[in-house]
DNA sequence: GCTAATATTTAGGTGAGCCTAAATATTAGG
DNA sequence: CCTAATATTTAGGCTCACCTAAATATTAGC
């Protein structure tokens, strides 16, 4: 996986964050290159297995891209928190930087710096979410009390995860993984949202307000705090039932 | 400038760092990369001048060339102190991290890190020394209190400066950047080794013991802490006199 | 529903930085 | 001082990720 590759990946990831396909031109824009190698890189991505690619008709991420993008985004956004946090970088610069840095930033650099930085949930410009990283634990806590040994035992998530604050009204999943502190945690434990429970989004209020979820025949109203720090598996329409 | 010329620079200075020049094999060895593929780059850099090559002869760095690798270095090094002090990532794996990170580490962010760490003057191995700054400063204290702005005001230093404790008997300079904090400052200031001084070393203790330098006219001996830290201009004896 | 504007792809080309194999220069050992 | 071992360079090739220009497909406006 090259630079370059990544940098696509984590172009394709913002531009299909709303669920359509992205088409060359924008890509192009974004990244600054000229529309025929753009094609020419989607053809390589579709050959390896990176993205669903139909000429003229756009692209979207498969599930292997998915990861990897994902994993670029996360990298990138923990840089940004850690050059505005740490070091007093400006806003107008961290992104620039960051863009340069994340592809140097080992795995294991990346977990270090989310321990460092307290599991931040949002870029310094606290719009964007920071993805939680793709360790098989189920909170921030688990895996500060882990330490820095064995983690290949504990392995990698299988499946990728989404905050119950990125989810759609109507959509359902089952609590994976909980960022935050123990003070998060024990909070979340006493409304019942713990690992492995199942919510459903009833309701979504608009303007940034309370995201509405079932949980277990009662309901819970979630700040927007709460909403992008709970990530579930996502349990869609289909799979249900059958 | 990119990552591999800057690799070949950062390894240029190294290898050069005992006065001899180096050899393709050694560059080879060093970067993993065939040997005929190492002439190519030397003749490239040596087109650009940053190296002074001549073929079967072997190379070293021009002031050009010396510029660039010890920035890279300093950027190494900075961040192998960060990846150690702040995100406590072990000894063993610092260096190949920073060897990625620091091609993609800006100038300010560089400045930014070192202020952070408060101006380190060695690894964590705490063997290798770091370079000084570019930056016009006559010492980190200075640095430290222009704060964030105008850094173009103050510019970058036009000759290379080397640290006390890594001249020769005999050489002489006159101290032009002192690294520490303002407890440091003062010391030396105490000892009348302010900036603009001219000194001499007189004797080197063998085994990493204290240097005697000549001080207008009275003798005092360094420790390599602050040997390391006291920055000189060489002044060469050619220059003397004429 | 046709045409003009726009988007996308195809074709052909470039430079950077690497490689291997072969040729040539340097150095070391008898 | 000559030869064998070693070091270095030359020659020719490769891949990656980009480019421009031209061809083709899609879309929007009338």
């Amino acid at each position: 996986m090259s630079t370059s590759t990544e940098e696509y990946l984590e172009a394709l990831y913002t531009l299909t964050q709303d669920g359509k396909v992205a088409s060359t031109t924008k890509i192009s824009k974004r990244l600054k290159i000229a529309p025929a190698s753009v094609t020419e890189m989607l053809r390589k991505l579709a050959d390896s297995g990176h993205v669903n690619y139909s000429p003229y008709q756009g692209v979207t991420l498969t599930p292997k891209g998915l990861e990897i993008a994902e994993k670029m985004t996360r990298k990138h956004r923990l840089l940004e928190r850690f050059l505005h946090d740490m070091l007093r970088i400006g806003n107008d610069k961290v992104h620039n930087e960051a863009c340069e840095m994340e592809h140097a930033l080992s795995d294991e650099t990346e977990r270090a710096l989310c321990q460092t930085l307290k599991s931040p949930g949002k870029c310094p410009d606290d719009e964007k979410v920071i993805p939680p990283c793709d360790l098989g634990f189920s909170s921030c806590e688990e895996c500060r009390k882990w330490g820095p040994n064995n983690l290949e035992e504990i392995g990698r998530r299988k499946v990728n995860v989404i905050s119950i604050g990125a989810l759609k009204e109507k959509q359902e999943g089952t609590v994976a993984f909980i960022r935050g502190d123990n003070k998060v945690l024990r909070r979340l434990m006493d409304m019942g949202l713990t690992p492995g429970t199942k919510i459903r989004v009833s309701r979504i209020a608009p303007l940034k307000g309370p995201v509405e979820i079932a949980v277990r025949g009662s309901k819970l109203a979630l700040g927007d705090e709460i909403a992008c720090n709970v990530f579930v598996k996502k349990t869609t329409e289909e799979h249900r039932g059958r």
